[in-house]
DNA sequence: CTCGACTCCTGTTAGC
DNA sequence: TGCTAACAGGAGTCGA
């Protein structure tokens, strides 16, 4: 499901949209337009600009254009994005094979015939116009083990849920959160406040490497855990039934043996 | 401010 | 074969 690394893939797909001009505008599905916006308003406020940046923060995908405006993009759990009819990732965990035009939220047409795609069959993503970036913490990628003290490494709630705060720290989605504490052979349970600076440093450590990973192949879903998050799945590292808990409001697989 | 519970969305799949 | 119900999770809202 996209999350940060497969943000950044779109970023990196949005990246062929920088310095082409938008001539129409595609939003065919009111409630996919975020804080009151209106089909409309967008339409008058995009059409004419030139993209002049794409942007990760987090799950968020932004658009700069060059009058200042931003454009947010947020996938949901399904959302995936076409430039040119070029699908920077043909599978998402949790979304359909299938491939139906019809689940085009959101499109920009440019002036020289390509066009930008957000197809989003269940959804759960959006669109917003000047969206509150500050609202979200430091991104994933590049957050720092002393950021991770202060702002993820603090207080009694559940450390899987602390990942998952995006005002603490922001692209981190359900996948990448099991693989990184299963790897760092942490409880995901554990009072986010409890680990020791060792512990956090292991956690930053894996975390990146846990990205690092995803990225190069492919996805969140790309990981050495994912295989076994299922009702009855055995630890790969140890043979150990796994636990299948909610945590943060997410179905959470962890290691009884190794995850402490 | 913090935090858990709840709600939204719909394609897919398990099970009868 | 056809149907129903459960399931998935990112994000916003609300109340304690």
């Amino acid at each position: 499901m996209p999350e940060g690394v497969e943000i950044e893939i779109y970023r990196r797909g949005a990246e062929a949209a920088v310095g082409r001009s938008i001539a129409s505008v595609e939003a065919p599905d009111e409630w996919f337009l975020k804080g009151g916006l209106t089909p409309a308003e967008v339409t008058a406020a995009v059409t004419g600009r030139t993209v002049v940046a794409a942007r990760a923060r987090g799950k968020l995908l932004v658009l700069d254009l060059d009058d200042d405006t931003r454009v947010g993009l947020r996938f949901g759990m399904t959302g995936r994005l076409i430039v040119d009819d070029n699908a920077s990732i043909d599978y998402l965990e949790y979304s359909s094979t299938r491939n139906d035009p019809a689940w085009d939220r959101f499109v920009l047409n440019f002036e020289d015939g390509g066009d930008l795609r957000l197809r989003d069959p269940r959804r759960l993503g959006g669109v917003s116009l000047d969206p509150d970036e500050d609202a979200l913490g430091v991104d994933a990628f590049v957050i720092k083990p002393k950021q991770v003290r202060d702002r993820v490494a603090v207080g009694e709630v559940p450390l899987k849920a602390r990942l998952l705060d995006q005002s603490r720290i922001a692209g981190v989605g359900n996948l990448i959160a099991d693989e990184t504490l299963w790897r760092a052979g942490l409880d995901p349970v554990r009072a986010a406040g409890s680990l020791t600076d060792d512990e956090v440093k292991k956690l930053v450590r894996h975390l990146r490497k846990v990205l690092a990973d995803f990225l190069r192949d492919g996805g969140s879903h790309t990981g050495r855990l994912q295989p076994a998050r299922v009702r009855g799945g055995l630890c790969p590292k140890d043979g150990t039934a796994l636990l299948r808990r909610e945590i943060g409001g997410r179905t959470t697989y962890s290691c009884a043996h190794h995850q402490r």
